[in-house]
DNA sequence: AGCACGCCGACT
DNA sequence: GTCGGCGTGCTC
């Protein structure tokens, strides 16, 4: 019998199966994960096995190896079907379903590579030795386990990860072999052991609670459509627990930044911590490896976590939630760039099982499919807590200028903030944009500071005193000079959460105030720490950009302000006006959840805007009918799928002439094969150099069905059979944002 | 991606 | 003569 092998490699020349003999004594099945002699190499490289067939018409190598754990083959067909829909390779789709930490070259290298990484300069067993004789290794512990390693040669890679992300199971294996003394072991490395959490019972439902969790019995899609505190959470708990009568297992997904301990608590709370598992980007390998290994052995039968939890080995599974649908997360922006929520289509057709999705600002894909059946709409109109929606203001701050106001707080949120402040109760102020003004120009000659590899205007950071791209993280030290015409006429535009930050501080000067931004959470805090200390210590304003939207709950907030309603207004997408709508409706949901009436003061200088006015009264459906209108009209997604053929390359050149060449080929392909598609003429994207690679594109409108799948897969065919340049090519499909 | 093969210039 | 630079092409 013959294997077809998928070869553990990131290259696209390498996207294909190659047949391998099935020795004897080797039970092989599809998903079997096998070591194979591929090409002159001396190593063996890693492959799973996709099909099995009688013969090859090539002549065939044998499989030298076999590992234990296997792939599901329900998931290598997800594999396979995402490397065509998303075109990447399949062998990078097949590393989202296995176990962390085991995703690439075979055991042999990876242990090499460990040992050299965790002494730095070993790359051999003598090198350890060496080292360990010389006293280059400062933990005694750390010497310990080298020397177990250099006596036994069957040493895991898990148990390698000790030095950079030990796995309880590893710690506890050493101990028990007497290298490490149980007092050493003070880690404790569940992430959700940490503070015990006081059980509690199932909430009394409201009949539209009562009525979705009636309705969501048989696979199917459903999107639970209710305002923010209608109770999608009791739900989701509810139809977890009826799971786990059954023996089942569910997944739910929830947006990276809200996958906080109090999220995570809720749960816990209601089912205990042994059978959850938790997954998200904060864990360390060895904590994935054990939370994967839990879900994998059936202990952990609910899973939660950000987007990649999806692939997660679930027994038995039962149902799949994803919370907050519309999130921006859930569509992957690194290769391979999969929407989760197609993803979740698929297993839950494979499986048969439900797929319960939930918001209170839905995509307009998903409404659009709600409203024309193909998904079970369950809507929740009330609060489940009785507390109503909060008092929205919309600010004209053209008006404000007019009347000689040039501060960035208008005069009414002025007022309410001090009221507040005067009532000891928080607020929220929110502005989309980090650091302190956003450009650095020249007033004499109008030149403006770029970042010299990405083109873009760099932003002014007043603490660290510099200037910063956002782009490439690049920094550079604050011009006092014009380096076009000298003139010292430079003057900083534009505002960001620093500056913000600042005026609230001379505005208000005994007030406390916290800033939450990119900058200050990856410096000092969490972004945990930043809201837990908000919250305990009774900040009175909290200065955020995005991440204060998402899920927090904080009674004592009774004041949310927006500084300008309109930054995602003019980013010119076509899904500006619902990220707006959105936003604001999101972030008007942080106001009052306690017992006080919430107020919201919304900022713009478009106030006539339908989003802006629509988000007023949080009033969705009005929103979603103008909105469908517009999009149908001039022919966007739900109506169509957006295709992009980013290229780029270092010579500008080059790139032209390549980018011409695939697009002349697929202006063939479609006049020839009369494709209903709208094809664009190449142009240089929105941000034309990123890192010293200048970008351009190929927009594609059409309907994303099998026959569309099929050209855009020979057009990379044929990029990948020709020489390049230095050219690179990807492929995104609906992508989130079109820079 | 590796790795080999092969074609050409440089150097004992 | 042969060592090594890297362009080209293949991997079941």
């Amino acid at each position: 019998m013959v294997a077809e092998v998928i070869i553990d490699s990131n290259v696209s020349k390498l996207n294909k199966t190659f047949d391998y003999e099935i020795p004897a004594d080797l039970n092989i099945q599809i998903g079997s994960r096998v070591f194979v002699p591929f090409g002159s190499k001396k190593e063996l490289d890693e492959g799973i096995v996709v099909n099995i067939k009688e013969k090859s018409e090539y002549k065939v190598k044998q499989i030298a190896g076999l590992q234990e754990e296997q792939i599901d083959d329900n998931y290598i067909e997800l594999a396979k079907w995402m490397g065509h829909r998303y075109f990447c390779n399949i062998a990078e789709c097949l590393k989202l379903m296995l176990p962390p930490g085991r995703t690439s070259k075979n055991v042999n290298n990876r242990i090499k590579e460990k040992k050299a990484n965790c002494i730095n300069l070993a790359k051999s067993k003598d090198e350890i030795k060496e080292a360990i004789e010389n006293k280059l290794i400062k933990s005694e512990k750390q010497k310990r386990v080298l020397e177990f390693m250099l006596n036994n040669d069957n040493v895991t890679y898990q148990d390698i990860n000790i030095f950079t992300d030990a796995t309880s199971s590893v710690i506890n294996a050493l101990v028990k072999k007497g290298y490490i003394s149980k007092d050493e072991v003070s880690i404790e490395r569940n992430p959700l052991v940490n503070e015990s959490v006081a059980r509690t019972e199932k909430l009394k439902l409201t009949d539209e609670q009562k009525n979705a969790i009636e309705q969501i019995k048989n696979s199917g899609e459903y999107l639970i459509y209710g305002v923010t505190g209608s109770g999608k959470t009791e739900i989701y708990l509810q139809l977890i627990e009826k799971n786990l009568l059954q023996g089942k297992s569910s997944i739910m997904l929830v947006p990276e930044i809200s996958l906080t301990p109090q999220t995570v608590n809720r749960f816990i709370a209601r089912f205990g911590s042994e059978k959850i598992a938790i997954l998200h980007s904060k864990l360390s390998i060895g904590e994935r490896f054990d939370e994967w290994n839990r879900i994998k052995n059936g202990k952990a039968k609910i899973i939660i976590g950000a987007r990649s939890a999806i692939f997660a080995p679930a027994q038995n599974l039962g149902m799949i939630i994803i919370d907050e649908e519309h999130d921006e997360s859930y569509s992957s922006e690194m290769s391979p760039r999969y929407n989760t929520i197609e993803v979740a289509e698929f297993i839950s057709k494979k499986f048969e099982i439900p797929l319960v999705m939930g918001s209170a600002t839905p995509d307009m894909r998903s409404f659009y499919k709600a409203k024309n059946n193909q998904i079970k709409l369950l809507t929740l109109t009330k609060r489940a807590n009785n507390s109503t929606l909060p008092n929205v203001k919309i600010v004209d701050m053209r008006n404000e200028l007019a009347n000689g106001n040039k501060s960035m707080i208008s005069k009414d949120l002025r007022e309410a903030i001090q009221r507040n402040i005067e009532n000891n109760h928080q607020t929220i102020l929110f502005l989309n944009r980090r650091g302190f003004s956003t450009f650095v120009m020249c007033r004499d000659c109008g030149y403006t500071v770029k970042c010299k590899r990405c083109n873009i205007t760099l932003t002014y950071h007043k603490e660290e005193n510099k200037l910063k791209c956002h782009y490439c993280g690049y920094e550079q030290k604050v011009v006092t000079e014009c380096p076009e015409c000298h003139s010292k006429n430079i003057k900083f535009f534009g505002a960001g959460t620093q500056k913000l930050e600042e005026e609230v501080k001379t505005m208000f000067p005994t007030a406390t105030t916290i800033r939450m931004d990119i900058d200050s959470v990856s410096k000092k805090n969490s972004y945990e720490e930043i809201l837990n200390e908000f919250k305990d210590k009774n900040i009175n304003i909290l200065i955020g950009t995005q991440m204060v939207v998402k899920g927090h709950h904080f009674p004592n907030v009774t004041l949310v302000g927006v500084i300008t309603a309109d930054t995602d207004l003019n980013m010119g997408d076509f899904r500006a006006s619902e990220k707006t709508f959105q936003t604001l409706t999101q972030v008007s949901g942080r106001a009052g959840r306690g017992n006080e009436k919430g107020n919201v003061i919304i900022q713009t200088y478009n106030p006539d805007n339908y989003a802006i006015e629509y988000s007023k009264t949080q009033n969705f459906d009005l929103f979603y009918n103008t909105e469908i209108s517009i999009r149908k009209e001039l022919k966007y997604p739900p109506f169509c799928d957006i295709i992009v053929i980013n290229m780029s390359s270092k010579n500008k050149n080059d790139l032209q002439v390549s980018i011409k060449n695939i697009h002349s080929f697929l202006k063939d392909k479609v006049i020839n094969e009369k494709f209903g598609v709208l094809l664009y003429s190449p142009v240089t994207c929105p941000i034309d150099k990123i890192k010293d690679r200048y970008r351009m594109r190929i927009l594609i409108k059409c309907l994303y069905d099998k026959k569309m799948n099929r050209l855009i897969n020979e057009t990379m065919n044929y990029f990948y059979g020709q020489k390049n340049n230095n050219c690179r090519l990807s492929v995104e499909l609906n992508p989130n944002n079109m820079l």
